[in-house]
RNA sequence: UGAACUAUGGUGUAAUGGUAACACAGCAGAUUUUGGUUCUGUCGUUCCAGGUUCGAAUCCUGGUAGUUCAACCA
């Protein structure tokens, strides 16, 4: 007998409890795996979303089976293809690709049929009540429901009743079809759950073909089931979903999807329900679904995240079923993560402030040598302008430093990244004693790579040089929300009272020159501050970066 | 006051009856022409009470807390 031998070093990554479950049913020998992300077009993805879809499209991948996109597009006053849209691009964004698009709306002759089935069975009804009693009629969670005076119906007055309902013979709300289950059940769900309502409304795909439409319960485990779903995973609010769910499979005796539950995304200081997004969005109190500041997966685009960080923190967050709350600085590690690994160092000067160096010849000017990204060798060097006059970020010099201050003061040397050591001078001060321009000296045998006595500086600053500095819009962003929990109200407030006015600050700054040709939404590393990259906006005329994020900075938490 | 789900450091996730671990965050240090990166060290955890067991985060019982459900939304 053969001994096999395990000689992978790697340790394996424990499974999470969705990849048991279908390690589990493997084992048994039910080895095609097929799941399916189920969007609604009402909306723009976002970060929830996208743990969702790494872990449909993931789970797919990694057991060899496949994954379906598929709209649940049961209700046409609220979606519309504008969404279909930007689902598929964000999904393909991330790096994704479904196996077959489908839509709830391609059922919808079948799942009609589904219900006449149902109706003949006498488990369907065809309900006169107003949408008021319907509710009073449904009772409390700790209350029965009352029966309807239409729940007994014949079936030929059904059949009859709900032909004519899809033929368009009833106004919006006149009538429902109702399934006929147990009006004293202890799950809500199954007091007589509502399968259509009229609504006469055109459907983006469907036109005016239907005027009646399926509710979620009726369409979503049906759909599942025609696309031959073996793991239909959703969040954890269906969990009492999965009872009718089954229901309405096992009493149509068709293919047994069945579903599982997982712990949707909370980010601090972030909102996910789509419904204040939207608000949002229509109030303009952000410019559009793709603002920079918003959770979207459009937004984290534009603001310079990268697939590869997102899918990290897919990751990272793991999968449970156990409500969390996760600190957005995981978020922020995975995209300096990625982008240190691939962004270009450049210079930039975000808060300027002239420095003249007193005895560098006026006019000349000089190129310096800089790296692309130490990180990556191939990234390769780059040439940048040095000459007399250049601009520092402000808060690279203090007149007065605290202790350890390693930047430039009176009287203090730094050295200038690729360029000569400085030494502070004189400080300029116009009428209200506002520091104008700092006068320096430099030392000419300090120049890059070289140092002429072998003396070392702390300090290491960027500038740009001033003559060929491009200038830029800069837009830094903040959390859209000063709470860690926006939904946490004072009293007589709302969560609207929670944003930030300053979640979006536009500065101008300087750029040394070779950032002019950047092309939008490639990831740079300003050295010293952050990630950015060119904003959709942005023009050659009219440079427009966005902070993605900034770099950790021990120096800012250590003087908080 | 019904039902369902959940409970492990500050945060998230593991440990599947046998040493409570990994990551993020924090703190301290080393290296550094980015106060970045990298490296090292460090802090700190099983909701409560009983029970089963040689042994419990894990199994049982009872509490407690949180979340979800009463749209003709999904």
């Amino acid at each position: 007998m053969a001994i096999e031998i395990n000689d992978t070093p790697t340790k394996e990554k424990s499974a999470n409890f969705l990849e048991e479950i279908i390690q589990e049913s493997i084992a048994r020998g039910e080895t095609r795996v097929q799941t399916r992300f189920p969007p609604e077009p009402n909306g723009y993805l976002h970060i929830g979303h996208a743990k969702s879809i790494c872990i449909n499209f993931g789970l797919a991948k990694k057991y060899g089976g496949k994954c379906n996109l598929r709209f649940d597009d049961t209700n046409p006053v609220k979606e519309d293809v504008e969404y279909v849209d930007s689902i598929k691009r964000d999904i393909q964004w991330l790096g994704f690709d479904w196996a077959i698009e489908r839509y709830a709306s391609d059922y919808f002759e079948q799942l009609y049929d589904w219900a006449i089935v149902l109706i003949n069975k006498g488990l369907a009804y065809v309900d006169d009540q107003t949408q008021e009693a319907i509710r009073e009629g449904r009772g409390t969670v700790s209350e029965p429901g009352k029966e309807s005076p239409w729940r007994n119906r014949s079936v030929a007055e059904n059949l009859d009743l709900f032909t004519r309902m899809k033929n368009g013979e009833f106004a919006d709300g006149a009538k429902v079809l109702r399934a006929k289950i147990d009006m004293a059940h202890p799950n809500m769900l199954f007091r007589d759950p509502i399968m259509y309502r009229i609504l006469h409304t055109e459907h983006h795909r469907t036109g005016n073909k239907w005027c009646i439409y399926p509710m979620y319960d009726y369409a979503h485990g049906q759909s599942d089931s025609i696309e031959q779903i073996t793991h239909s995973i959703c969040t954890l609010e269906f969990d009492v979903h999965r009872p009718i769910y089954d229901w309405f499979i096992q009493t149509l005796d068709i293919f047994p999807s069945h579903q599982y539950e997982f712990a949707r995304l909370n980010l601090t200081y972030t909102l996910m329900s789509k419904r204040k997004l939207l608000k949002l969005v229509q109030e303009h109190t952000v410019t559009g679904w793709d603002d920079p500041r918003m959770p979207t997966i459009c937004g984290l685009r534009r603001k310079g995240y990268t697939p590869a960080s997102v899918r990290a923190f897919a990751e990272m967050v793991g999968v449970a079923k156990r409500d969390n709350v996760i600190d957005l600085s995981k978020l922020e590690y995975c995209v300096r993560e990625d982008l240190n690994k691939i962004a270009e160092r450049r210079m930039a000067v975000l808060d300027p402030l002239k420095v003249v160096i007193t005895n560098y010849e006026e006019g000349r000017i000089e190129q310096f040598t800089a790296v692309n990204n130490p990180e990556n060798e191939d990234a390769g060097t780059r040439q940048i302008p040095f000459s007399k006059e250049i601009y520092i970020d402000r808060n690279d010099f203090m007149e007065v430093p605290p202790a350890k201050y390693y930047r430039l003061s009176p009287g203090h040397e730094v050295r200038l990244r690729y360029a000569y050591l400085i030494q502070c001078q004189e400080v300029i001060k116009d009428a209200d004693g506002k520091i104008i321009e700092i006068r320096c000296t430099y030392d000419p045998s300090s120049g890059n790579g070289s140092s002429s006595d072998g003396r070392r500086v702390k300090g290491v600053i960027h500038w740009v040089s001033a003559a060929q500095a491009l200038s830029a819009e800069i837009r830094l962003f903040k959390p859209l929300f000063n709470k860690e929990n926006p939904e946490e109200v004072e009293e007589g407030q709302t969560w609207e009272d929670n944003l930030d006015p300053e979640s979006l600050v536009k500065i101008s700054g300087f750029l040394e020159p070779s950032l002019r040709e950047t092309p939008i939404g490639q990831a740079v590393q300003f050295e010293r501050v952050g990630y950015f990259c060119p904003d959709t906006e942005s023009t050659p005329n009219h440079l427009i970066f966005n902070r993605t994020v900034t770099l950790k900075d021990s120096w800012a938490k250590m003087n908080k």
